[in-house]
RNA sequence: GGCUCGAUAGCUCAGUUGGUAGAGCAGCGGAUUGAAAAUCCGCGUGUCGGCGGUUCGAUCCCGUCUCGAGCCA
C-alpha cells in the first residue's frame, strides 16, 4: 500500500529517471505522469529524450506529447494540466509518479501559485524597447522592496517584476511575500527523491545521448513547422536548426547540444539540491536501476 | 639538410621596453514563482615547450634541443 500523495521523481538531465520511474510504477502499482516542459511537446520524443514507445507500454504514462509545437506554456499552465491527471490516477488508486526535470514546473505544482498576472505579450513588448536601466528605475518606482531584492542584472526578473506591478496594480513583493507564508512548510508534506550521479558519469552519459539522439532529432526538427517561443528555446532544437540551415556542420551541432546539456545538468543540480525536502538517490555509474533504495527513500513497503 | 615563424590555462589566443601573466570559450559554484532546456551572478584552474647561459631577478634577452607550420633545396 501506498500513501494516497504521489510521488515526485527529479533528477538532471539524462539521469535515469524515465527508466527508473517505470521500474517504480510497475512495483507500486505507479502510474507515471511527465514533469518536463518539453517533454508535453507532440513530435519531439527523440530530441527532448522522452520515454521510449517500449516503456509507455510497461505502464501508463501521461502529459506526454500533449502540446503542439506552436502551442506555448508556462509554469501554471503545466501546473492546470497535471493537477487534473494526478488526482485523476489518485482516484483509481494508483499511484502517480510526477517525473522530470523543470524545477520551476515541478515547484508550482508542489507550492502552488503565488497570485501574480499572466505575463502578457503585449505589454512585454513594450518592455522590451527599455534599456535595462530604464526598467530597473520603473522598478525602483513602483516596488523599492521588490527592486532591492531582485537581481537587477537580470532582465527576465526585473522585467517580470515589472510586468506584475503594472498589470496587477499592486506591489509585486507585497503578492509574492503572501504566497511566501502560505507555502513555507509545504515541504514537510511532500514526498520526492532525486537522483545524482557522479559529474563525470553524467556527462559521459549527456556525451553518448547526445550522438545517438542526433539523427531522430533531426528528423523530427525538419518535419516540424513553426515553433512556440518556449518550443524554440529547447536545446537541442535551436543546434539542429543551424544545422538544418547550413550554418554548421554535424560534429559542431552535436558538441553544441553536449555543452547546453551540461550547463542545464548543473543548473537542474543546484536547483534541487537546494529543494530540502527531496531525498537524495545515489544512482552509482553503470549500475543497474537502482529501485529497491528508491522504494525505501518512497517509503513503499515491498 | 638550410631558413623563417610558432610553442603561454582544458581549447583559441593576447601580453610582459626583464620584476613569475589575462581575455573569450569550456569548467566549477550560486540565484531562480507564470518565458525556466530560459535568464542572470561569482570564481583563473598556469613548470609561460625542455636544458643551459647572461642578470640582483628570465615567460620575455642569448645558445641549444624537441615538436608543429611554411618556404628553399
Amino acid at each position: 500500500m501506498s500513501p494516497p500523495a504521489p510521488l515526485y521523481l527529479c533528477g538532471p538531465t539524462a539521469s535515469g529517471k524515465s527508466s527508473l520511474a517505470v521500474e517504480i510504477a510497475r512495483q507500486a502499482d505507479g502510474e507515471v505522469v511527465n514533469a518536463d516542459a518539453y517533454q508535453l511537446y507532440r513530435g519531439l520524443e527523440t530530441l527532448t529524450a522522452a520515454p521510449t514507445r517500449e516503456q509507455r507500454e510497461i505502464v501508463p504514462h501521461h502529459l506526454f506529447g500533449v502540446l503542439d509545437p506552436d502551442e506555448g506554456c508556462d509554469a501554471m499552465r503545466f501546473r492546470e494540466l497535471a493537477l487534473p491527471v494526478i488526482e485523476e490516477v489518485l482516484s483509481r488508486g494508483k499511484l502517480p509518479i510526477v517525473t522530470g526535470g523543470s524545477g520551476l514546473y515541478l515547484k508550482f505544482l508542489t507550492h502552488g501559485p503565488s497570485p501574480l498576472p499572466t505575463g502578457d505579450p503585449a505589454h512585454r513588448e513594450r518592455l522590451a524597447a527599455l534599456s535595462l536601466n530604464e526598467l530597473v528605475e520603473r522598478l525602483k518606482h513602483l516596488d523599492p522592496v521588490e527592486a532591492a531584492r531582485t537581481d537587477l542584472m537580470n532582465r527576465r526578473y526585473v522585467t517580470r517584476a515589472v510586468e506584475i506591478c503594472e498589470l496587477s496594480g499592486e506591489r509585486c513583493s507585497d503578492l509574492r511575500d503572501r504566497w511566501e507564508t502560505i507555502t513555507a512548510d509545504v515541504g514537510n508534506k511532500l514526498r520526492g527523491i532525486f537522483i545524482q550521479r557522479e559529474r563525470a558519469d553524467l556527462h559521459q552519459r549527456i556525451h553518448r545521448r547526445s550522438a545517438e539522439m542526433l539523427d531522430g532529432a533531426i528528423e523530427e526538427v525538419a518535419v516540424l513547422g513553426d515553433a512556440s517561443e518556449t518550443l524554440g528555446m529547447a536545446i537541442g532544437y535551436r543546434e539542429v536548426r543551424e544545422l538544418l540551415d547550413g550554418g554548421i556542420d554535424r560534429e559542431t551541432c552535436v558538441e553544441r547540444i553536449r555543452t547546453a546539456t551540461r550547463q542545464y545538468a548543473k543548473r537542474q543540480e543546484t536547483w534541487f539540491r537546494r529543494e530540502a525536502w527531496l531525498k537524495p538517490l545515489v544512482w552509482a555509474p553503470d549500475a543497474a536501476v537502482p529501485l529497491n533504495p528508491a522504494l525505501r527513500l518512497a517509503g513503499i513497503r515491498f
